[in-house]
DNA sequence: CTTCATATACTCAAGTGGAGTATATGATAG
DNA sequence: CTATCATATACTCCACTTGAGTATATGAAG
């Protein structure tokens, strides 16, 4: 805010906002934040996309699983993504290879938990990939489907059964009701932001959209992180709350959210997809896991087209025999690509049905 | 690091790592970081990118630019981004409008300037766009082309002087040059970093990998805040230090490449363009402003066609005369466009010549 | 009124990508 | 041992996109 107190003392004084700015950052007593690091470490098991979870022994009532996370220490830690990378070896055993920074969430009251009087956290979220075999070391944790978590981004049979039965007749409940506190009532908003996210009304469905649905969600207060939180709920609006997904501590559920949405984004012009993947691998195999991100299921011969014209891959010269048919040739990805400029994805599109 | 000690401890008082760290979280004393919002405001004045920058008064002898910051406190700030707001409204008197965070930066030994004795401080960076009509109630600050930071990223002009000149053989002399203190020497990944980030050897320029290639600078320390930082600088190894675009304060031209890099990237994919355009203008404005973001020319006649297929803009009826030629149509934003899913950006590729 | 500069429309060929059909080859059941 | 199956792999086609060129419209300036 502008005050006529700082433009006078700016000029008067000639000490700019950004002096005292700095000013501020030199008073060590302003320092009361603290920082969480927080990866959501993802695999792919048996086409099933999964994550690496830790679950609160503590709090045994109502034991909720979480991601692996800890506090940046400055003292201990030179960067930020190291910090991070020695809480999950600290924590699960085990030693990442791809990570990279999501976002940072800041929001006052979403990182509460029933009896938490922590101070004000703001969190990092990481992502990291990861292939099962190098996760063998694994000592703590354990891997969980992420559909678990997000039950309708799951359309690998087809739209899930949560949609239409539970989430879409609430949220358009939700887009009609009245609007409190803000004075702008705008109820249209409202609905087009249901409408883009959710792809109602002939809308097509974004599989990125993953953290724009969550939030929407939390909004709605349909999730129980946003009744943990004490935000208006659903049920007080005489709407049953319907369980969906199972919630995480803190705002663990949408830095996961946003993991999914970044893996899904980026696999698709950056080779990303391999980091999933083992040395050596059939097509097909490469196809299932780029499905089990993505959902839908991809046009077989042009995803192999696609793949091998890329440059993505070269052939071992072995084959792999039990596979119920003609066997498949092996191949693996050609590290070469990474240093011919723009390093491509898997650019696929799913089969329209 | 898992010490037997660690493991022992996990499995016979059954605290896990993240209890551990949940208990850290709440012991106050361990906030000792501070968190700085920057900002990263750009507009196009006269076909020409501009970034709002505060000059440092203070420090008269070395008077350097930085972006518009402030620290982040729990207790004024609601969330990260109005936190970022207030801090810019108070430094500058500017509201800001479209607003997306970056990045977050916590680098050791990247944020000092000569006598500061700060804390350690994580900097989370933020890219406003603002269009020049709405930034008349501007009170504090400037607006400085961004090529003064980046004069290698000009390619308006075709290829700029500088690189040949003074940047490509001296990072062939620093891809070369023994290193010396990490174990496995390998001169082969500097000179392929080089190679990527730069696009020699018939590489092309990725106009995007603004941020790697002033990494990749600062890790060769050919720009001022490598030396700034105490990094062994190029002078320490006989080569004559040029000067590479204007230095800035802390990590901020850091924050800069990233927002730099980000618009470049996100014009393409989403009509973000818009944000820096008045309400009305014409096809022809509209391309230069793309222009001024991206470096290279563009082909008229499919610029006009792919904005108009893709139904991003309208128009207004109106046609704007003193253009030196015929007259051209007036278009605004089709602000529909955001309500129909995938919003498209400008895609666009440059006239091969 | 001529010349110029710019805006706008139209055309075309090469490339990309979605989708179908055909063939190769090992596994398995009888 | 062979018929059948399931999967892998190869080839073809056509619609649509897109890069790039040419032609025309129209107001401003000399």
């Amino acid at each position: 805010m502008v005050t006529d107190a700082n433009i006078k003392r700016r000029f008067h004084d000639g000490e700019t906002g950004a002096e005292k700015a700095l000013h501020a950052a030199v008073r060590p007593e302003a320092a009361n934040v603290e920082i969480g690091l927080n990866a959501a470490i993802v695999a792919v098991i048996d086409d099933e996309p999964v994550v690496l979870v830790i679950r609160n022994e503590t709090d045994s009532a109502s034991a909720t699983d979480g991601l692996p996370f800890g506090p940046f220490s400055p003292v201990a830690h030179r960067t930020l993504e190291s910090g991070l990378r020695a809480w999950v070896e600290e924590q699960t055993g085990l030693g990442l290879g791809y990570v990279e920074q999501l976002y940072t969430f800041g929001d006052r009251g979403r990182h509460a938990e029933p009896a938490d009087h922590s101070p004000h956290v703001v969190s990092i979220g990481y992502l990291a990939l990861t292939e099962t075999g190098h996760a063998r070391d694994l000592q703590h944790g354990s891997w969980r489907s992420w559909y678990q978590f997000f039950p309708w981004e799951d359309w690998r049979k087809g739209k899930p059964e949560i949609l239409s039965a539970e989430i879409e007749p609430r949220l358009k409940e939700w887009a009609q009701r009245p609007v409190l506190r803000s004075a702008p009532a705008r109820p249209v908003q409202r609905e087009d932001r249901v409408r883009i996210c959710f792809g109602l009304d002939g809308g097509a469905w974004d599989e990125e959209k993953v953290l724009d649905r969550f939030e929407l969600l939390y909004e709605a207060g349909l999730v129980e992180e946003a009744r943990r939180d004490g935000r208006e709920s659903a049920s007080s609006w005489g709407v049953t709350a319907p369980r969906l997904g199972a919630a995480m501590r803190f705002d663990h559920r949408r830095i996961l959210a946003t993991a999914i949405g970044r893996v899904r984004a980026k696999i698709k012009y950056r080779p990303v997809i391999f980091e999933l993947m083992p040395d050596d691998f059939t097509l097909f195999e490469l196809q299932k896991t780029v499905e089990a991100i993505l959902g839908p299921h991809l046009h077989k011969q042009n995803f192999r087209r696609l793949v091998e014209s890329a440059g993505l891959v070269e052939p071992t010269g072995e084959v792999k025999t039990q596979t119920g048919g003609r066997p498949a040739k092996l191949f693996r990805f050609r590290r070469e690509v990474l240093l011919e400029r723009p390093a491509p994805g898997v650019r696929v599109k799913p089969v329209r049905s």
